[in-house]
Formats: C-alpha cells, structure tokens, sequence
DNA sequence: CAGCGGATGTGCT
DNA sequence: GCACATCCGCTGG
C-alpha cells in the first residue's frame, strides 16, 4: 500500500497565472503543490508556504535591476520558466519567472511543507529534521534536488519540475511583509510589502 | 536564545 | 576584487 499523500491528478499551474503581476502570482502561489519527479521515478512534494516578488528593472533588488545579462535573460522571458541561481557559491535558489515578455520578473519559493518523500528529502539534506528541512530557499532547494541543472525548465509542460493546483489560501491567513536579505537595494524597495507567507505555519522560514 | 563569522563559486546585483 | 534573494556551527549569556 502506497501510503504518499500526492494522488491528485497532473493538473500543473498555468502560464496564464504566472503571467501576471508578480505580487499578485507571489501571494497567490502560497497553498499550491510543488512538485519534483526525480529520474529515478521518485516524487518530491511540498506546499508552498512562503514567497517574495521581484520585479522588474526599477525593483533594485530583482537581479534583472540593471539590464538583461546571461543569467538573468531568463527573467525577460516567458513566464512559467524555472530561474536557479546560485548564492553564496553553495546554494540554489528557485524562482519561477512571471509577467510578460520582455518584463523582467519572478516569484522565488522561500519556504515549503514537505508532504511527500520526506525520507528522500532528509537524506538530501544529511539527516537533518524538522522544520529545518525545508523553511528556508536554500534548504528546499536542497531538500527536493534543485539545482542550476534545471534553470529554464517549463513549469508548466514539462514533468521534472512545475506546481501542481492546490488549495488557495484565503486572504486572512496571509501575512504580507518586507523581503529578506536585501540591505544591498534602495530604503523604498527594501520596504516594500512584497513576501507573502501563511500565518502561523510551521515551516516559514522567518516570523 | 542571540550574535557572529566561515564556507564557497559566480557575476558584477 | 568583492558582493551576494543563505546556512550552520560555535560562542556567550
């Protein structure tokens, strides 16, 4: 007996919701599925609890800030693509790209709840228990095997990486708040209210 | 518990 | 050369 908690049919988020205002997709991603199908055939998958938005070239902390380079060429595409980079030369970080072509945005996954292959998870992250497993962009990452290998994946056709439809989160179970490690941008973009997390879970990575 | 510094690779934020 | 959308282990209270 198949005892995962993940049998609800293949039905990923569409390009038509990434596709939009990137606060708007960030606040709305909390409560849906993440999902990793690793080449083994094993499934990773975690609710989403907490997000942030970057967006465009006037928000100095989206890395997109000053213009289209090699690695943020991805962020002006379309949306529903995968954006991994790599921070502080050892950990990934998951976005997933948003508006439209030629605007510069993303949505990165903070923090989820781990629902399905929580072993698997434990052992990418050596052993490591509890909320610490997930609660954090690095760890996720690590936890459900993302790495640069998967920047450009489609998140919306393809079968290795993409979001799975869950169940919203209403509007007073969300918390709205500052992003996180950014002292480098402007006073006013470090100020805005553009990461969103579900009151009181367990697994944000921050209070 | 908090506060700090080191790890470690890439893009110029 | 240095900053970086982080994490972890160590220190002291």
């Amino acid at each position: 007996m198949d005892e995962s908690l993940f049998f609800v049919a293949f039905m990923p988020l569409s390009r038509e919701f990434y596709a939009r205002y990137t606060p708007t997709v960030a606040r709305e991603l909390l409560g849906h599925l993440l999902v990793r199908k690793l080449p083994t055939g094993e499934t990773l998958c975690g609710r989403i609890v907490e997000t942030e938005a970057y967006h465009g070239t006037e928000d100095s902390a989206c890395h997109a800030h000053l213009g289209r380079t090699s690695r943020t060429n991805i962020m002006f595409g379309e949306a529903g693509y995968a954006y991994v980079y790599l921070i502080y030369g050892m950990y990934d970080m998951l976005n997933i790209v948003t508006e439209t072509v030629g605007f510069p945005a993303a949505v990165l996954v903070r923090a989820v709840e781990p629902l399905e292959g929580m072993e698997l998870m434990q052992l990418n992250r050596g052993n490591v228990r509890g909320k610490n497993l997930t609660n954090g962009p690095g760890k996720l990452c690590r936890a459900m095997a993302i790495t640069r290998a998967l920047k450009g994946e489609d998140m919306v056709n393809g079968d290795v990486l993409w979001v799975e439809a869950g169940e919203t989160v209403p509007d007073d179970q969300i918390v709205t708040a500052p992003r996180v490690g950014i002292d480098y941008a402007t006073p006013e973009d470090v100020a805005r209210p553009w990461r969103f997390y579900e009151r009181g879970n367990l697994w944000v990575s921050k209070k």
